[in-house]
DNA sequence: GCGCTTATTATACGACTGTTCAACAACGAA
DNA sequence: TTCGTTGTTGAACAGTCGTATAATAAGCGC
């Protein structure tokens, strides 16, 4: 009877990807106190020196987690826009019902959730004091901004123009967005996820004004 | 020649107070990683020690901290908004003008200060795990809340009713409060201040309709 | 001056941190 | 099967962490 083998080889690229999910579960899980070695070792199930060997230092790992965890955020909030954008029904899909769909995808889950803050303010903690995760920021949080930008400029062409400059206009719904989402996500009394939704769309119906 | 004392024994409240304010001088400074009785103690001048004598715990400790760091960041506002009350002169100074006051005391110096968002950030990452931070949280929070609602229930005692719940308002306008303020305090290069301002001005003026 | 209270200091302790490194072993190639 | 590459392990290292504790001394009442 052959003995099992007491690991499994990866590809380098498979393990870096598996400790990268590891580490944002751990983030989710426990906060600041989730970002250790050991934390996310044990929970992608490996040794704990196998960090170092697929990563420079845990302030890298981190910032790649960084990087996926805000590369899903905005792939999803894409996703949900293009979705709504090429279906097929009655309703006309314009850049209206597009801010809609982002709405409505940015309060409800998996985005509004509690787990997803712990995350954040993690990377948020880090920002100040780690290079790595400054680099990864830079390039990472102008998509989502873009995002917005780019559904704005799109409304304001088929709708006619804002009251004030697309660049404020842009500022002020990711304001508003982030704003809502941290209060809901702190303190989940305060008010509805639909709330959260109203209030946006009504902030959008005033762009005319 | 008498030798000089080693060190100075204070009245137990005025430690304590000065404890407080050299945590949050740490917490400004170093983020998460000033949260230690090593930096702390070294902050105030005290040998380390000296944090358990005068708190059971670091807990308890950074929970004070947070009740003071808040307590202060509400009086400020709501000093800025008595003065435009009381204030004499040719404008009248009702509930709008309130407001205004309020807005710009939140985007200048020192609310208006990156410092000031790594200490919120530290005490957002300890208010899920950390039952302290929770209390405190629970009791300060609501302060800073009341004081926008009293505000905008003055304004719709005075210019009118809203096109939407009173509670809402307040919802939708600290969120836009707190979101620009944090996404100013985490890229000060997006935009300016006063377009910050600008930006609240129109929303509250959108009430109406 | 002496004595008492207690604020204050400094050390020690065990637990945890990130990183290093030598030994191990899985798995494809020859 | 044997070899070589290298993904993987786990112990060891030097730090830092929060807390407990004993020794110290400042300052007040007498």
């Amino acid at each position: 009877m052959a003995k099992a083998p007491r690991f499994e080889r990866q590809l380098p690229e498979e393990r870096r990807h598996a400790l990268i999910v590891a580490t944002i579960d751990c983030l989710k899980a426990h906060g600041h106190e989730g970002m250790s070695v050991r934390r996310i070792s044990a929970a992608a199930g490996v040794s704990i020196g196998l960090i170092n060997h697929h990563f420079p230092n845990k302030d890298e790992l981190v910032a790649q987690a960084y990087r996926h965890f805000n590369g899903e955020l905005v792939a999803g909030l894409r996703r949900a826009v293009d979705n709504e954008r090429l279906r097929s029904g009655a309703a006309r899909n314009g850049p209206r019902q597009q801010l809609s769909a982002f709405f409505r995808e940015s309060f409800t889950a998996p985005n509004l959730d509690r787990d997803v803050l712990t995350a954040w303010i993690v990377f948020w903690g880090l920002l100040r004091h780690s290079p790595a995760i400054q680099r990864v920021h830079n390039e990472a949080y102008g998509g989502y901004l873009d995002l917005v930008k780019h559904m704005l400029t799109d409304l304001e062409k088929h709708h006619g123009p804002f009251g004030l400059p697309c660049h404020l206009a842009a500022v002020g719904l990711t304001a508003l967005l982030d704003g809502l989402w941290l209060e809901w996500c702190l303190d989940p009394g305060t008010f509805r996820p639909e709330e959260a939704i109203a209030l946006c769309e009504r902030w959008v119906d005033a762009l005319h004004a």
